[in-house]
DNA sequence: TATGAATGAGGCTTCATTCAT
DNA sequence: TATGAATGAAGCCTCATTCAT
């Protein structure tokens, strides 16, 4: 799959790896302004301070950049989600996380709701997208399960195991919820978000319920 | 706007339509399966049944397409919440719809989730589609703001405008995630889902929250 | 070479005659503005208030109408010419017609330098296009030698054979000459030309020469 | 402007040049032969020994292509009037080259009537091209009125600035007129045109006139 | 490793022309 | 006679990908 040598020295893997993190960090970029389609390989390689030839000595084609791209989504869910310890904590970030997209349009190594969109989008039609989202959500789905716990734990709260999946569930939807409806109006007012959510988010309690 | 001139017979202004319908109806098909970007005219054309260069008698360009298939949005989201009387309600239907959608993979008509982050995703770049997105918007949370009243209405409860704007942006948000969250994990078990949303959707109270 | 029917009565031959006529004022304004290949048929129905289909039933082809275009050329020149007593006269004339054509941009009927270079760039394309073309000029020396023989006449001057070709071909240069430095140079002052004209046009006489 | 970027190694660029104008040569014959609405870029590719799609790494568009060969005229124009020491010199030149044309059909680097013609049929249609004419033509009377200020001087006549204006405006009409009675009767007997200019240009005297 | 020239396929769009009505 | 729907070819241009250097 990969054009690279398995062989090579130490710091020559090294080195291929800085140039593939270059180019994905080029991607990035280049696909969250522009769609999949809409970027070409020619302004990544510029972007990425590279010929655009160069980019398939460390990935096969586009198709594997954006598979790559898709790849690392989940990292960046990942690390959002870690050292949070309740859900109105995790909702109050994604606002903040969409406010810096809004006002800052996307730092490398923030999360990035057009590209999330995007990604999304192609899972519908490319069934390796799909396979890589799906696993993905899962993983994901485990990391929210442990805020919650990390929640419950705090408040002194035993959840039982389907009343963690709702609750988990909840968080999830409203989660995802926010960041579309973040995108689709951009005149939302984020402060109003953030209120509604500190309104409506109760304690956790054992019973399962309620919005 | 349109390539088509304004005179013509009652009965070619009919055929007209007809015609454009046609090509809304393939566009659908193409662009859900494809992207907007995806999808290429011919295709379009061939699945319409008829020449590419044809397509431009009905519609002045591509993007022309694209902003018709956006608006449409609008309607089928409205009709998903006429005649609703409360969120659960609402809900559940959004869970069928999607049930709906991954057996029999999109009928003419029907809500395409597909569609509808494809055009999300578009609304990132195209500042002609963010304005239709952002006016829809508005009116959707109108309409859900009246499904709600109606809801309290039914409870014989009486919401505080700031209650029916938490109110309103929650349901919101929960449908757009519980959307997001089936298309972006195939193996999610809707009936779970279904049966999540019915233990946590409390009846609506007069005081803020609770979620 | 001509679709319509050499039968029928006097009256349909009649209309033909009109709808041929009308065809061809609108070429004339198309050709004009956006040249032969950049005119389209569609363009010139609509500018003739009729469906581009029914061109076909006058003018076998695109091609067509331009060589009858071209010939129409002839009549214009040669009704420049006609009554005109001298070189000098001609020659104010032109430059009124180039005043015309700045000012009101082309009425239907005048001469107009746009075609009449669009003509000449197409016969150096087209060979049916340049005989057409020759055969005028030929036919425009004769009609500028009677101008030249007739201020020969009232000068009281008698002209050889020679003389009389020079003068010719000497009136004929300059005459295309000011019309492709009027359309060359918008900005050349049409009142100095004129001046110019007059000071340096000299009566004629019996000797070669001089300018 | 240019789609090159503006560095690389003197090698490439040199390259890079060699390209372009191996493009205009291909791009002069193609408009010459078929103009430029009807040359197409694939026969212009085609012409110039590569893919249609490798003309756009060295020009952005067709009409920069248009923009450059129109640009290229002044050069040959004012290649043309340098070193000549009298109007009747040059206009022989000119009668030379249109014989140079007639016979061996336009080498490289000559002066094309086609194109020429071409070039101020366009200058009708398009603004750019226009601007791009209008200032040639300033440019090519200065050169015009150096050659017949040389002229005048071997005569060892002083022209007054009226005179020398009119002078200049006199030989530019014959000259632009020669051309276009060149182009527009193919049987036009160059050796009469040669004879007839021989007898009618007289020497240059201080009063202005004559014809 | 790195470049950038080169290609061929394909995309959007226009248009001359035909034909059923 | 007249329309306008319909097509197929062609045009301009972009782009992923390959390859010689």
């Amino acid at each position: 799959m990969s054009p690279m040598p398995a062989g090579g020295s130490e710091k020559s893997r090294a080195r291929a790896q800085a140039q593939r993190a270059r180019i994905l960090e080029a991607a990035r970029k280049c696909f969250s302004e522009a769609g999949f389609h809409g970027a070409s390989m020619a302004r990544i390689g510029e972007q990425a301070g590279m010929s655009a030839g160069l980019i398939y000595r460390y990935f096969a084609s586009k198709a594997e950049i954006i598979r790559a791209i898709t790849g690392e989504q989940r990292e960046v869910r990942m690390r959002a989600m870690a050292e949070v310890g309740s859900r109105l904590e995790l909702l109050e970030r994604i606002v903040d996380k969409m406010r810096d997209w809004r006002t800052s349009g996307g730092r490398p190594g923030a999360f990035d709701p057009a590209l999330f969109l995007e990604v999304t989008a192609e899972a519908c039609r490319d069934p390796a997208i799909a396979a890589l989202v799906s696993a993905q959500e899962e993983e994901t789905s485990d990391d929210m399960a442990q805020v919650i716990e990390r929640e419950a734990r705090t408040a002194g709260v035993t959840l039982s195991a389907e009343a963690l999946r709702q609750h988990t569930l909840l968080a999830r939807c409203l989660l995802d919820g926010v960041i579309l409806r973040c995108v689709r109006d951009p005149g939302l007012d984020l402060e109003q978000v953030r209120a509604s959510l500190r309104a409506l988010v109760r304690p956790l309690t054992d019973q399962p319920g309620p919005v």
